[in-house]
DNA sequence: TGGATAAATACAAACGATTGCATTCAGCAG
DNA sequence: CTGCTGAATGCAATCGTTTGTATTTATCCA
């Protein structure tokens, strides 16, 4: 800058505030230098520009993955969002830091690098951290986290509509006939539990009664579910369709079915969660609820900028909608 | 600093010093300060550091995804790579920064932020950029491809044993007793290449003349496998085994072979790569290739940290191991 | 033309660490 | 007691920006 300064015959102030647009400059210096500039290929040097401003333009995107769960939780979906994310950021300049190692309490992050090192921290889940998440906020750091409206929540969220989504899954189904609809998904994690509201809703709009043996705690991974689906035709509970917390869960539950010589979608229509890309592919392909996954990562990066600038932001719910495909929930 | 120094009563240089653990500082005061440091819980400005060593301490991390196939490549490969390489950069106190933005040519990261604002670069996958990789590499900006071992190459690499990843499958199935094997795989593309060529290796071990029409150019996203399948099934090749070039293009080739009738294994034995979550859980299971991705990140960037203290690196080969799994490949 | 006012630019001090060189200090030999 | 030596520490410059304030230059009206 100091060359570019001497060649300008200016001085470095002048400079600096003619590559930042400031109005103190007369236009048409702040043309001449901007011309230089881009003739002599000057880049700034951001590391001396982040160290005068006290930020470092880098933002963490901590995936709450669980320990136990071995991280496959939702699989495509957290890279998806993580592209979708590293892409709204990169457009405001900011880098990405991932931090991919298990929490198992995200309050150790205030004493890591992650803290000191970043300008915010946009969380991706919530596990089942939600009042450590609540105390964190109390750090006045910066955050936003991807997940659903728990009660008492005091940070900011920006999730899918998980009720839509249960209700449109559900209310496909009905729509087709079926009148006993399995729930697989675990109640206990925050975002299934609002998908069974949906579910519950859309029941109750034809009048029918739920019955509980019809809803089975499988976590998002798909181990358990053929297991599940096993059990509910040894104990004789008849169903017609089922709806599913995750394509995972649906693929598991359908090859469970098929190996038990059920035909899919004619005695049981089956819809999933995600989209993710093997839904589509499979076969039966998948009637499934697809979260607008680059829209959320976008609102994220927007609602963590607004609060970097000093603003109060509020939350985002996104437009949930289901993906209707012939073969597993019929059509 | 400037307050541990006061509190210790030693000037800022000192300090300095006794937290880098200089020797010139007398034992006795670097424990004192350290101790210091401990209690007042004093954590420095990475930034100034950084700033003042004119170094970023941020490790770009770019994903050769295709343009043209939808970034879905090979899905969890990619997360699975990028978290093993953010835990081993977290241990060297790097940062990851994220580069998710299709390439349509490496050498506009000269100028970018990207280039500037790193200490080195992790390419994953080479897309079909080897030359430009190789032009990039002059640059002298430490950098390290995951990918294979192309003729002409002055970069330097670390990927699994694609021959032997080849190898391994096609004489898993050929130990069945399987004979005509189709390679599903874009032979244009590096790695399948090299499948390819073990392939090639273990039919001539049990003296096979390789058939052309046996090999097809899929690419590693699914879509196209079923409609392959199904070309080769009307044009009445007949085969009773496959190689796929990822777990993904087995699973659509078995779903497509199923919806014609055929049993897996029993009409046709598949065997996938990658080791995909879903392979495993899958019905029928998939036999598999898997590369070891944590090792295989951990490697990486212990390569590219040599290059940044300025040793000259070699390149790498990782072990390639064969799952065998009941089903769909037979047992 | 002079002087007040506004517009444009320059000066210089930060930001928080590192590091070459100067300085202090203790120990010791002459 | 002086002078020398080497170990330990302090001084001060430096990295490349930004920005409050001082200064210069231009403008305009009386």
């Amino acid at each position: 800058m100091e060359e570019l300064a001497k060649v300008a015959g200016v001085s470095v102030s002048t400079v600096s505030r003619a590559l930042a647009g400031n109005p103190l400059i007369n236009a048409k210096t702040r043309a001449r230098i901007t011309d230089l500039a881009a003739k002599h290929n000057y880049q700034i040097n951001e590391n001396a520009r982040n160290f005068r401003l006290q930020k470092t333009n880098v933002i963490a995107v901590v995936l709450m993955l669980d320990a136990k769960s071995e991280q496959h939780t939702s699989d495509m979906f957290f890279l998806e969002m993580l592209g979708a994310i590293a892409d709204a950021l990169s457009v405001q300049n900011y880098d990405l830091l991932l931090v991919n190692s298990p929490m198992t309490n995200v309050l150790d992050i205030h004493n890591s690098r992650i803290f000191r090192q970043s300008d915010g921290i946009i969380f991706i889940g919530q596990g089942n951290q939600h009042d450590h998440l609540n105390t964190f906020y109390e750090l006045e750091k910066p955050m936003v986290v991807w997940g659903s409206n728990l009660p008492d929540r005091r940070y900011c969220t920006v999730g899918a509509d998980n009720v839509v989504g249960g209700y449109l899954s559900t209310k496909h189904l009905l729509n087709l006939g079926r009148k006993d609809i399995v729930f697989m998904g675990d109640i206990n994690m925050p975002e299934p539990k609002q998908r069974f509201e949906g579910y519950l809703k859309a029941l109750k709009e034809k009048s029918i009664r739920f019955d509980k043996h019809l809803q089975i705690d499988v976590p998002f991974e798909m181990s358990h579910a053929s297991e599940a689906i096993n059990d509910l035709l040894q104990q004789n509970v008849s169903f017609d369709g089922a709806v599913c917390c995750s394509d995972l869960i649906a693929l598991s539950a359908i090859s469970a079915l098929t190996e038990s010589g059920l035909r899919i979608p004619e005695d049981v229509a089956v819809v999933g969660y995600d989209d993710i890309a093997l839904a589509s592919y499979s076969s039966p392909s998948l009637t499934t609820v697809r979260q607008n996954i680059v829209q959320g990562g976008r609102i994220l990066v927007q609602k963590l900028m607004a609060q970097i600038n000093g603003d109060t932001v509020t939350d985002s719910v996104l437009k949930t909608e289901l993906i209707v495909r012939r073969s597993s929930g019929a059509w």
